[in-house]
RNA sequence: GGCGCAUUCGUCUAGGGGUCCAGGACGCCGCCCUCUCACGGCGGUAACACGGGUUCGAAUCCCGUAUGCGCUACCA
């Protein structure tokens, strides 16, 4: 049987980024063994569900270059995709259930249950529900919930993919909701009957549900389906080791992809984020990660976001690609700049200095904006006349060829030679080397009229 | 409280009984390259949570403690 997986999001806002490395490690398992990745969304908790959400996981997810092959939006042999459009399989499973005598209505009220749950506590008890409905069985249509019976015999124990077995005394569960009093379907239940009719073969989630693998079992079993395999991966923590949330920054995929990270650094951090690659590289393509992705070298261990790490590697990613690759991503960070000719030839001068997409637009300011600075008057009437004479450079040939002049003209070299000249052209102290600097005026200076020349630079210089 | 999971440099990790006085990466520090800022290269700093076992031998196996996290809902 090949392999079936499932990224099962809540929307109920952005992508996260825990989500975002749980959706990457099914994703590069299906693809892998050469499985399918399904996208189910989790919808039945009505209050915090919107369609808005919807969307926007779905486009986070596609930004990252998931794609899926069934889902809301493109069905599939198990459609619906959504858990609020399958309420019909879950009843029909959930009377399979009481018809069988392991499920019951529970008539108890919230407010009743809320009660007991306290006395429990009070009293030092596990706050296990008491059994009234279950001892009492009824079936009369007064509202009602309906509850799955767990004996406290035997125990649990699963072969997770990640931390090996895990046990569990079913003692230590009481009988739980699986449809609640309005008729929606409780989490816990849809998973199973979901997965179970998706022919989903491994289960690849977040540790946060872990412990509520015992309970899916138990009606796995009860249903006599076959049981998936799971693989628990742990939590993404913030820097104080605390679960990541909004205080520790930006932690959805679309603020990182506004911060100006590129999707395919943002897959490769994720992925190294608790999966290592077997010839130890921190740098990999999506290829590679196929490849060689292992459920068997994911750690099992919570990892914290390293947003410098982050950083790093995404500069990795704009200095491997060429500036032509480079202008699409970097065009919706510059809007002044979204049509201008020499903004490849920007790009390439500057990338290296560049960690993130957003950083382009301060990089090339100095094409833009220039405002004289002081430089000693000599030898802006040296460069001057040079750019007169000679014309502005335009390569790395004629650079050095002015360079070589004003050498001789200004009877200076090196820092002192370069300091200046470097000030007169670009008006800052620091930047891209000149050799790549003065011919990027020049040439933008031809094509783009808000852009100063050289020569107009020094002549401004003189003028002041 | 109960149950469960986790614990190697500041961070991500390699390691699955001897090859580890623990390797790589980010960060940090220093040097080199260099007109500057970067990039790149080289070097340095820094860790097996603690305590018991098992074993000739333990980062690796077992038990306990501590700490962190998760679940314990008619949330997912």
């Amino acid at each position: 049987m090949s392999v079936r997986v499932r990224f099962a999001p809540s929307p109920t806002g952005h992508l996260h980024v825990g989500g975002a490395r749980t959706a990457i490690f099914n994703w590069l398992f299906a693809k892998h063994f050469n499985g399918a990745f399904i996208i189910r969304v989790e919808d039945t908790d009505q209050a915090r569900s919107t369609h808005e959400s919807e969307q926007m996981v779905l486009d986070d997810l596609r930004w990252l270059g998931l794609g899926w092959d069934e889902g809301p939006d493109v069905s599939g042999p198990h459609a619906p995709y959504r858990q609020s459009e399958r309420r019909t399989i879950y009843g029909e499973t959930a009377a399979a259930l009481v018809a069988k005598g392991v499920a019951y209505r529970c008539y108890c009220s919230e407010e009743e249950l809320e009660a007991k749950r306290k006395q429990a506590e009070v009293d030092g008890r596990p706050p296990h529900y008491d059994l009234k409905c279950w001892i009492d069985r009824r079936d009369d249509d007064a509202p009602h919930a309906i509850r799955f019976h767990v004996p406290d015999d035997g125990d649990v124990t699963i072969d997770d993919l990640i931390r090996g077995e895990v046990t569990w005394r079913k003692e230590s569960l009481g009988d739980f909701i699986i449809v609640r009093s309005d008729g929606f379907p409780v989490y816990n239940f849809c998973v199973v009957v979901d997965d179970h009719d998706m022919d989903i073969t491994h289960v690849i989630r977040a540790e946060e549900h872990l412990t509520n693998t015992h309970r899916q079992v138990l009606i796995y079993r009860a249903m006599e389906w076959a049981v998936p395999h799971f693989a628990h991966v742990s939590l993404i923590l913030g820097q104080d080791r605390t679960k990541l949330s909004k205080r520790h920054g930006a932690t959805s995929v679309s603020a990182y992809a506004e911060e100006g990270y590129l999707p395919d650094a943002m897959l490769n951090y994720l992925t190294l984020l608790g999966w290592s690659s077997p010839d130890g590289l921190d740098v990999f393509s999506r290829e590679y990660a196929i490849q060689n992705f292992s459920l068997d070298r994911v750690n099992a261990a919570p990892a914290v976001f390293d947003p410098q790490k982050f950083e790093w590697l995404n500069g990795q990613y704009i200095h491997a690609m060429s500036a032509a690759e480079l202008v699409p991503f970097v065009r919706p960070f510059f809007p002044s700049l979204s049509n201008t000719p020499w903004l490849e030839e920007g790009i390439d001068v500057v990338k290296t200095s560049v960690h993130r997409l957003t950083e382009f637009a301060g990089a090339l300011l100095f094409v833009l904006e220039y405002a004289p600075p002081a430089v000693d008057r000599a030898l802006a009437e040296k460069l001057a006349e040079d750019l007169r004479a000679n014309g502005a450079p335009t390569d790395e040939a004629s650079y050095k060829a002015m360079v070589e002049r004003l050498k001789i003209s200004t009877g200076l070299k090196g820092k002192a030679l370069f300091m200046p000249l470097r000030l007169a052209m670009t008006g800052l102290d620091h930047g891209p080397e000149l050799v790549r600097a003065i011919p990027l005026l020049q040439h933008a200076s031809e094509v783009d009229a808000r852009v100063l020349s050289p020569l107009a630079r020094v002549e401004m210089i003189l003028a002041s």
